[in-house]
DNA sequence: GCGACAG
DNA sequence: ATCTTGTCGC
């Protein structure tokens, strides 16, 4: 892939937090893009007690929600889970899987912070710059900042706050469940962000993007995994100059 | 110094 | 995340 915002990624936790910091202030958090046809969910699993990653990604039309395209792809896993340096961990192989695609998404809906991240700079955000693709991410638990009590109806949420300033929401997308935590990756906005995420949403917590995507990552089993090679071998995978034309 | 800590 | 069975509640 040619990225605009390329770099290595052989770092030491050092490093990786000065380059957060750097790239931080490349992200935006307002509404960037025209319309939405496709979403995708990414997702990331370990296989080997960890030695190996593997990422998936599933595209689903929008408003749709039907299941257009699925990637797979598995890396050695190079660096450690650090709170605040997950994507160092997770999205070399998540690029991978991106680059089998033959479908551009238009939405990148991450298992993770955006800015709801102590350096404003959580996974949707390090995926949303690096591929130039507008992303929110979409997280199952809290890693930074407070939030009043939330309504026990689906759709109610309540600004997720960090150091006197709003990073996020808490999201409710079903009664009787624990959250989500929603933030900006990049391109979007906080309210819209909330907003597609509640229309990827039916009938359960998780969107549906996270959940085709997490059934790829963390389900399949390695015999149906030669089975998608195949597919995703068929056509032309997406070429570089598709990704990253402002 | 102590506790918290996405996946 | 992953290792793992049954089980409590809407």
């Amino acid at each position: 892939m040619d990225l605009h915002h390329q770099h290595d990624w052989n770092l030491t936790p050092e490093e990786a937090i000065a380059l957060q910091q750097s790239l931080q202030q490349a992200v935006i958090t307002l509404d960037q893009f025209q319309s939405i046809d496709t979403v995708a969910g990414v997702d990331v699993g370990f296989e080997d007690a960890g030695h190996t990653t593997r990422a998936a990604v599933a595209v689903l039309s929008f408003p749709g929600l039907q299941l257009q395209e699925q990637t797979i792809a598995r890396r050695p896993t190079t660096f450690p889970y650090i709170p605040g340096l997950l994507s160092f961990r997770e999205v070399p192989a998540v690029l991978d899987a991106l680059e089998k695609l033959h479908i551009l998404p238009d939405l990148l809906l991450c298992d993770g912070q955006g800015t709801a991240h102590p350096r404003r700079f959580g996974i949707a955000c390090h995926l949303g710059l690096l591929t130039n693709i507008p992303s929110i991410g979409v997280a199952k638990s809290l890693l930074v900042g407070n939030h009043a009590d939330i309504l026990d109806e689906k759709g109610a949420w309540q600004p997720l706050q960090h150091k006197g300033e709003t990073i996020g929401a808490a999201l409710r997308t079903r009664p009787k469940t624990k959250p989500l935590y929603i933030s900006p990756g990049h391109r979007v906005s906080l309210e819209t962000a909330i907003d597609y995420v509640l229309r990827c949403t039916t009938k359960y917590r998780l969107p549906e993007t996270t959940r085709f995507a997490h059934k790829l990552a963390s389900e399949t089993p390695a015999s149906e995994l030669e089975k998608l090679e195949k597919k995703q071998a068929m056509a032309t995978p997406l070429e570089s100059e598709q990704l990253n034309l402002f």
